[in-house]
DNA sequence: GGTGTCAGTGAGAACAGTTCTCGGTTCGTC
DNA sequence: GACGAACCGAGAACTGTTCTCACTGACACC
C-alpha cells in the first residue's frame, strides 16, 4: 500500500469516529508504516523524538479505537503497537523469549485457508464469534542464539 | 493425568531448581488444576482465600520457572496462569475481546502436526529456534454476543 | 528431642507502564 | 476575527506486579 493511500484510510476512519487526523497521529501512522514489524513505545519515542510520551500513549488509543493500529501484549514489559492488518497484510509473530522482539512472518495463502476452516469450525461448536485468528511462534531469535 | 501424578511432576520439577513443593505451591497448582481455562490472580485468590497476594505473584512466578505453569496476557488488565502444557494437553485459547476470559480448545492432530511442520520451515528460514507455537481465536464469547 | 540453617511466608512498600488531569494551543466553522 | 471542540504536553495519579523484611516452619545434623 502506497503511504498516500495509508493516510487516506486512517484520515477516513477517524472521521467517522469523530476525531481529527492530526500531524501527530500521522507521524505515528508513519513510524509504524516504516517499521519492520511491532513497535514499542520507547522505540516509537526514539524514532519521533518530538513526541510526548503521553501524547503517544493518547493516540495510539484513539488509532487502535478507530482500528489504524493494533495493540500487542507479549510477557515483554511493554505493549507493542502495529499498523492493522488490513492496512498492512496478514501476518504472524516470531516472538523472541529472550529479549522480547517481535518480528513479522506470513505463511502460505493455502495454509491460512485451512486454518481459517478449521477455525470457523471450532467458533461455532462453542458459539464465539471469531474476529480474527493469532499465530504465534515463541522461541528465541537469531540475534539471542 | 490424574491429582497425585500432576504433584508428583511439579515437586520433581521444582527440586531440580532447588525448591521445594510446599503447601502453597500445592494449593496453586490444585486450583489451576481444577479450573476450565486459565486464571487470573484475583480469581485464584478467590478460589482460595487464605493465599497472600504476594505470595500468589511469587510463587506462581516460581512455578512458571520450574515450567509447571504458564504465565498468558492478553490485552485484559490481568495476566492468566494455567498449567503447563505437557502437564494438560495441547490446546488454544478462545479470547473474548468484551470481557476478556480465556476458554480453551483442541484441534485435531493432523492439523496440529500439518501446522507445526509449516511453522517449523519458517523458523528454519529465518534462524529462528522455536519453543513452540501459540494459536489464539480473538472475538466474541457466547455469554457477550 | 534440641538446634542451626535457610527457603518460604504475608503485609505492605516500592516500582513502572499506562492513564488521567489540566491549562494552554490548534483547527474548523461561522 | 470569534467561538467551540478537539488536541497537545507535562506531570500527577493509578494500578498490576515485584520487592523488602521480619517472621515462620521444615529439614539435617547432632
Amino acid at each position: 500500500m502506497v503511504t498516500a493511500e495509508l493516510h487516506d484510510i486512517a484520515s477516513a476512519r477517524l472521521r467517522t469516529t469523530g476525531q481529527r487526523y492530526t500531524t501527530r497521529r500521522r507521524a505515528l501512522v508513519e513510524v509504524l508504516d516504516e517499521a519492520e514489524g511491532p513497535l514499542t513505545i520507547p522505540q516509537i519515542l526514539e524514532l519521533d523524538r518530538s513526541l510526548a510520551q503521553s501524547s503517544a500513549y493518547r493516540n495510539l488509543a484513539v488509532l487502535e479505537q478507530a482500528d489504524v493500529v493494533h495493540r500487542i501484549v507479549t510477557n515483554d514489559d511493554f505493549a507493542r503497537y502495529e499498523l492493522a492488518e488490513d492496512l498492512t497484510e496478514h501476518h504472524h509473530h516470531l516472538i523472541c523469549r529472550t529479549c522480547g522482539s517481535v518480528a513479522d512472518f506470513t505463511l502460505d495463502p493455502s495454509v491460512e485457508g485451512d486454518l481459517d476452516r478449521v477455525l470457523a469450525d471450532v467458533a461455532d461448536a462453542q458459539s464465539f464469534r471469531a474476529d480474527h485468528h493469532r499465530l504465534d511462534l515463541v522461541g528465541t531469535c537469531a540475534d539471542c542464539r
